[in-house]
DNA sequence: CTATCATATCGACATATCTCGATTTATTGT
DNA sequence: ACAATAAATCGAGATATGTCGATATGATAG
């Protein structure tokens, strides 16, 4: 867990949006088309929308978080599924908790 | 509390450490000159000896600690002392804790 | 096997942050 | 009043981040 590393990544607004509206896709996302849930999360083009950013910003975003590990990376065919890794972020809090 | 500022002031190692080292003053930093205990935190000189930066980037980030209200500052003659805005640092971890 | 679509990566430019030395301001001791 | 000291502010150059459009990659449908 790189504490830092996440702080970085949570120091952009659109980022902390992303990772809040993740919490709950069935409320702040369309319907899933490819996939019947939301099991493993939501697919980039619906983030992209929603955050009205271009696409390679937001595959940027993407990576940043998901190397910092607080997202969880699924591929199901052409479309990449990102969401929230809690344990990761659990621990992120925990630490803050404990150490700042 | 703007927990995006506090963010951002949170993403840099010399200040985390800056952050820890005042949790425990006694602990890190040599005695107090002009002033008999650390009730009001540590002088800026203190501070900068520590962490081996120039004078003026240190104040310069324990101004902008103090802007993102988690460190309180108080003037005593020609020093300035900064301690941590307990207060304010819980707010933040409730949030995160909360929201994130 | 080719066209198409979703995503990732690349290259570039604009803006922000890091960090310094120099200068200014505020306070004190002579 | 003046010199000395601590801290804040200023100006600048180097590095990092934000953001885009263009291009590459990988998967699928025909």
């Amino acid at each position: 867990m790189d504490f830092l590393e996440i702080n970085k990544v949570l120091s952009n607004k659109v980022r902390i949006d992303i990772l809040q509206w993740l919490k709950n896709p069935e409320k702040n996302f369309p319907p899933q088309i490819n996939v019947p849930d939301f099991r493993d999360g939501v697919c980039v083009c619906h983030i992209q929308n929603k955050t009205g950013l271009s696409q390679s910003t937001i595959s940027h975003y993407l990576t940043l978080m998901h190397k910092a590990s607080i997202l969880i990376a699924t591929r199901h065919g052409k479309w990449t599924y990102y969401k929230r890794n809690e344990e990761e972020i659990s621990n992120y809090i925990n630490f803050l908790k404990n150490n700042l």
